[in-house]
DNA sequence: AATTAAATTTCGCCT
DNA sequence: AGGCGAAGTTTAATT
């Protein structure tokens, strides 16, 4: 049976200088002066308690009072989190003005943003934690068989596509978007690449028809569409066929373990020499 | 400086039941029993410390050290936060299973699902904060525009239900109940409006119908009826029809825009006059 | 279970 | 700043 709050100023492990406030239970103006600490210093603030929350902007929300965890990120991003789901109830993106008050003992928290203008209120009638955090993180994030990825590796070895096939050039514009690849097969044709990083439905078929049309009505030469993907969805197959489109197995992980081989690859590095 | 690890088992607000676990700095073997009881008793789990984190599914991605925020929901859902972004950098939807385990002071978890087959695998080699949460969250979430506000928006711009429409009243005592809107068509017939904010059911088209009734048995003028909503139930189309009454899409969102630019609209009007 | 459509989508890249 | 496309998109509704 603890009542009180308990403040930590320093870390004892990693460095000295890594300040940690943990507030147990505070009371409103305990939990104020804490939240505008870590304002003022650009800390990340969990807040865990009794809360009702009001958007307003693009959107407008309400949340009744209930449990949550609130946490606020220096960049100005704020997350509402219920006990359950995926997704944030509420949230703002990086940018947001937070602002903090205590209101007949409601800590209340806002963030704020322009363009658009939008709003997250969130006001606590009790407070099970409160924390603020130093979080230091320079690791980084790498993400693998990304459809950039598989990209990548057709640029990287053009012949997985298909023997001698030649890129020409990456996300080119045509009419109606950006094409993935784009090159020359053995006997001088056109290609056209659409890459799926997972199974290709109709809408890639469709979007490979569409440029493949946009090239035909701006140029004579001869174009083939390729659709490079692990696999295609049932009805697709007679798609392609209709259409006159062709597919490519790719897998992408065989492109992610590729990639790993050849490392720090730029995408740009690929077609500067040809 | 305080080097020891401090726990408190009890709220002191709202309800005895409702414990709170808090670790300050923990070691890993300290975390993993915390963490065990968490998934035991099926809480909600904060851990903010240093780890690395691998994802393996349908895609991979390695998240080099750095210290995070880790939450752990009772319905299987991870997410790892970084210290900026609105978006984790890794997560797992509702439904996993998790695991923990101590490894040379390295506290391990692991959070699987299949279907699709994917883990994310988060490593702590230092905690600065790990806390256990019996969240009780019953508050319900409305988005968008009240019932009340797509009432407002209709009133304000009669055109967005019917071009010509002229509302007489809103709220009119009507036998059954209250009418939401009422007013008189382009052709001079009576109109009655029953407004959803969501999905409208039978229910709407019944209590529509009520009112058309009750009117029909009171007068002989032409009675119309017309449900406003973001959408109707799939079988509600033909009741419609059967019943002779009319759908209008309208959309929350917009009415809610629409009242807040109204309201800026005659701040600036006022403010142009002076 | 598969498909389609919307999201306070966000995020990135390019114009 | 605006517009379009992709995402480990997610999520919900419908076939």
């Amino acid at each position: 049976m603890c009542s009180c709050s308990f403040i930590s100023y320093r870390r004892n492990t990693l460095r000295d200088r890594n300040p940690l406030t943990v507030l147990i239970n505070p009371i409103a103006a305990e939990a104020e002066k804490a939240v505008r600490v870590a304002f003022l210093h650009r800390r990340t603030l969990i807040v865990v308690g009794r809360c009702n929350v009001i958007y307003k902007g693009r959107a407008k929300s309400k949340l009744e009072p209930g449990e949550r965890i609130a946490i606020l990120k220096s960049d100005g991003s704020l997350l509402i989190h219920r006990s359950a789901g995926y997704e944030p109830v509420n949230w703002q993106p990086p940018g947001c003005i937070f602002n903090v008050r205590n209101r007949k003992d409601i800590l209340e928290i806002e963030a704020r943003r322009q363009r658009p203008r939008e709003s997250v209120e969130v006001a606590f009638d009790n407070i099970q934690l409160l924390s603020v955090h130093d979080l230091t993180d320079l690791g980084e994030f790498s993400l693998y068989a990304s459809e950039e990825d598989m990209q990548k590796a057709i640029l990287l070895d053009p012949s997985m596509l298909e023997e001698g096939f030649e890129p020409i050039s990456y996300e080119k514009k045509i009419e109606p978007g950006f094409v993935d690849v784009y090159g020359i097969d053995m006997n001088g044709k056109l290609v056209v690449v659409e890459i799926k990083r997972k199974t290709a439905g109709k809408e890639a078929v469709l979007q490979l028809a569409k440029y493949i049309n946009a090239i035909r009505t701006k140029s004579t030469r001869e174009v083939r569409g390729i659709l490079a993907a692990p696999r295609i969805a049932k009805d697709v197959q007679r798609m392609l066929v209709t259409l006159g489109l062709g597919y490519k197995f790719v897998d992408p992980k065989k492109c992610a373990e590729m990639l790993r081989r050849s490392q720090t690859v730029k995408l740009a590095d690929f077609l500067q020499d040809s």
